[in-house]
DNA sequence: TATGGCGCATACGGTAGCGTATGGTCGCCG
DNA sequence: CGGCGACCATACGCTACCGTATGCGCCATA
């Protein structure tokens, strides 16, 4: 019976302790993330903690990998078009890294953003993450027949715009948020073809 | 020699501590603005601090408000243009907001934006700052001759992108980074007048 | 049935930070 | 020159954490 990597006990393996902290992450940042407070909610102790990680830097480093991991096949999934659809590819996803959709991946987001500013390893983690964004993203903009340089210029402001409007509070600016995004994501991605006139 | 609110003394006042507590805000973020830590780098102890402010939350709040007042009228101030010389003003904008320009600026509004996404009454002078900013700039927009829900979309991207791109990490992304800049300012605020055609 | 280790609890020392209480010093004013 | 009030230092209790040390139960295996 060679149960191999499959303890069907109720004990906490360090995923378990990763995935609380990830929520932990996104609720309270960075400074929130602490091992007495995420034991409490995990409901053992931080006797716990202490046999899975060496210290909380080795929590905050596996969360971090994991979010990169995360955020990369995610970024895979969602730039991946059928040939003469990266149009639409696009605007979804400027659709699907809409604050409102995902409101806890962008808390997350957000969250490891705040943290990169003031911790090196993180922050080369967010400098790997934008890079492969960008980098697909870039990509359905050429296949859409926009120049190079355009492409890079479009595929930034498009990520600029996605975390940057998250971090705004406009309910009183804005009168009908469902065209004020619709049309931002035409600037955004407006139809390449009218470049080429 | 009534020396009306003009002590020469060498004493601290509450301004100097909302200097010094926005100066900390900027470098580590609203949880580490302490106030024995302040207080260290006031090079006085914390009787001092609590002296001039009931408790923390006093002085958050103070700062708080001081960065309410400034942002109000730096918007005001740069959005103020001659007429006829609206779109290079919204130019001006765009390259005044960018991160590199006044980093310690940019920090501090990403700190009071954090902090703002966990505490309601931060949030709320958030909520004021962007209503001022995002009606400031469309005017600039309005007076460029673009339709109001166009002019709508356009600020709201404008002010989205300078955040959100302080939040990207991009060294290997960009082989040019002045060119990007200026394509993107170029996207946002693209000549209004080929929307009339 | 013994025994060894995994997974956790308990207990401890140490630091950082908040807020209070109280005392001290200096300048000014009568 | 006595006293008062602005401004600050010192000292204290308290809580929240971090990390370590150690004990304890439970399951597997020999």
């Amino acid at each position: 019976m060679e149960n191999i990597a499959k303890k069907p006990r109720t004990q906490l393996d360090r995923d378990a302790w990763v995935a609380g902290a990830t929520e932990v992450l996104a609720e309270e940042g960075i400074a929130g993330l602490r091992v007495e407070v995420l034991a409490k909610r995990l409901k053992v102790t931080k006797g716990s903690f202490y046999w899975h990680f060496t210290d909380r830097r080795d929590l905050l480093m596996a969360v971090l990998a994991q979010w990169k991991d995360g955020r990369i096949r995610d970024i895979i999934k969602q730039t991946r078009a059928q040939p003469g659809r990266e149009l639409e590819q696009i605007y979804h996803v400027i659709d699907v890294y809409s604050a409102s959709r995902s409101r806890r991946g962008m808390m997350i987001e957000l969250a490891v953003r705040d943290w990169a500013r003031r911790d090196a390893e993180a922050a080369a983690i967010v400098a790997e993450v934008d890079d492969v964004r960008l980098r697909c993203a870039r990509d359905l903009f050429l296949a859409c027949g926009v120049p190079m340089d355009e492409a890079s210029s479009r595929c930034m402001l498009l990520y600029a715009y996605v975390f940057g409007v998250s971090l705004m509070i406009y309910e009183k600016f804005d009168h009908d948020v469902t065209r004020l995004k619709r049309d931002i994501a035409e600037l955004i991605a407006r139809s390449p073809s009218r470049l080429i006139a």
